[in-house]
DNA sequence: CTGTTAGCGCATTCAC
DNA sequence: GTGAATGCGCTAACAG
């Protein structure tokens, strides 16, 4: 492997000459830096990452830290991340809390490490106090739909109350009543404020609320099974049904259809986040889209920036949910299943 | 941050003896490596991880790299391999080639500039330039699924034509026949072996081999939707469908559904892969099942074991397949389904 | 515009 | 058992 030192000896010339044409400082001669140029293409030079970090103090690498893989929303979130750390030429580092403890503490192995100089993470509760611990040190930051526990650093959040009330109202105007819900755990942030929204739908349309018509969940497929048998089991006359996740919507689908009823015809789901299977189900799921890529993206460029210098800009950055129709509240707009798929 | 040299003054001894006892050597003092451990526990040091990879030429990373977050069945491969990499103390690098020749040439870069020691890779075809490339230089490797276009490094596979016949051998004996098929690309090696698996289980039980009931795909789920409407508009009588993987079954599915037939009354269908959403859909999968997270694991053993200097053991590794009875042929073992959900 | 000197943090000869 | 010196590959003053 050629050195900067081959470089500078074949170009004679010294090696900070070498390492001022590679950095694309100004302060050198055209043709010195053209010469130089072409003996690092002809050697097939690449500096040493590692030289470069342990001088720099930057390895321009960050880390996408998630709960799991098998959480379906995290995949649009880890393209998103993949893709702009990649277009800024970064070198994005995965780590998952699958181990527990453990895994955590590798984790931050290699915060202390200096491998990665930002992190973007998904952050389940009980982080908290790592996460603390990193800002601390002042690692850049940037939290994906968390708990408000980490104040000061960008946290970057969709309108949940207004996902709630869009799904809320869908069902409403569809005339599903009456309609449950399958809430997520009611000790987060963003499982109150879907549901709130939901009942605000439900309040605007002077629909009374019955709280024996809300589970509560923890974001599961199993538990929005577990939710929708037991809602099944005290309210048959049920029409529908909210998860506050598509997971717990994908349960649900399967609960209702275990107890012998059709979706959408006997009862209507509608579900959150509009993760990739979504729109694959059958019937395909509607849904409460977030921005999932985009949201992924802003995280990313909030350290991104910051690791760049550009001013670091803590607080919520809120994105805008939507609704997408498709065929499980029985509304569907048939085309769009095709398009979709194409 | 402290450095060596802090821990060394603090501990009044040299840095050479700081790392030592750092690096687990025996040739030091029980009391003084005692002392020293106390230190770097007090100032909660770490070594340099670039420093280190500087100077041992090795920066214990090793990436991998996948077409796409989009195909399910990447999925479980990444988490094998983020689990054992882990495990092992290394940190995993994530390489997606979403931007073509961009992305290539970016992870290219990174090869170049060793932060990666190892790559583990899911190999699409038109990588192996880029790949023999890499090996060249010495990068220890490990491709999965690959197209034996790159020789001469550990290649993970499973038996694809098992596969195919155990699928076939289903459908024979469940007597759903005439069946289809949906396969993958004819020119991979694995497309082509799983198509022939079944054609062996056919031939098994006398029964003809109709070309006009074989479709080829490419994997994705449009092409399984695509190849399913073809068939169904000229075989009307079809009884079965065996796609060759499990994203290319959805799409098969959903063509089903789109033509007013259900399944499993009207047409059996069996995938390919275990995708985790193939429990998940309804009617729930059968299909099957490529350990893959075990193969992720064997990947990544073989490049880790490499690193570890360890003996080099090109060639294939073969995983077994095995068949997942869900309900989507009709031959449902109803209570799995709880046991997959929970 | 260019080269000399120094040092990033660590591991490794080689002495003692 | 321990330490002083040297260098990994690169960038950053500081001179000229």
């Amino acid at each position: 492997m050629a050195t900067i030192s081959d470089i500078a000896r074949h170009a004679n010339v010294s090696k900070t000459t070498v390492s001022r044409v590679l950095n694309g400082r100004p302060d050198v001669d055209r043709a010195t830096a053209e010469r130089i140029r072409q003996v690092v293409a002809e050697l097939g030079y690449v500096p040493s990452a590692s030289a470069r970090a342990l001088v720099n103090g930057r390895a321009k690498c960050v880390g996408l830290l998630i709960p799991s893989l098998d959480l379906a929303w995290v995949l649009p979130l880890v393209e998103g991340v993949a893709d702009l750390v990649e277009a800024r030429e970064h070198t994005l580092t995965l780590h998952t809390i699958a181990r527990g403890q453990e895994s955590l503490a590798a984790i931050s192995a290699q915060v202390n490490a200096r491998v990665i100089d930002g992190l973007i993470a998904v952050v389940p509760r009980g982080l908290e106090t790592w996460l603390r611990g990193f800002v601390e040190r002042g690692l850049p930051i940037a939290l994906i739909d968390d708990q408000d526990l980490v104040p000061s650093v960008p946290r970057i959040w969709a309108t949940d109350q207004v996902g709630g009330l869009d799904a809320g109202r869908h069902l409403v105007a569809l005339g599903r009543m009456p309609a449950a819900a399958i809430t997520g755990p009611l000790d987060s942030i963003g499982g109150r404020a879907r549901l709130d929204g939901f009942r605000r739908a439900l309040a605007e349309a002077s629909m009374p609320f019955d709280p024996s018509l809300v589970r509560e969940g923890d974001w599961t497929i199993a538990s929005g099974w577990d939710g929708m048998r037991a809602l099944l089991a005290t309210h048959p006359e049920l029409r529908a049904v909210f998860a506050a996740n598509d997971l717990m919507a994908i349960g649900a689908m399967r609960a209702i259809v275990d107890s012998g009823r059709r979706v959408p015809d006997d009862i209507a789901v509608v579900g959150y986040d509009d993760i990739p299977f979504a729109a694959q189900m059958i019937p395909a799921l509607t849904t409460i889209r977030q921005p999932l890529a985009d949201m992924a993206r802003a995280a990313a460029a909030a350290v991104l920036d910051a690791l760049a210098g550009q001013p670091w800009e803590p607080g919520p950055h809120l994105f805008e949910t939507s609704l997408v129709v498709r065929e499980s509240c029985g509304a569907a707009a048939t085309t769009s299943r095709l398009t979709e798929r194409r």
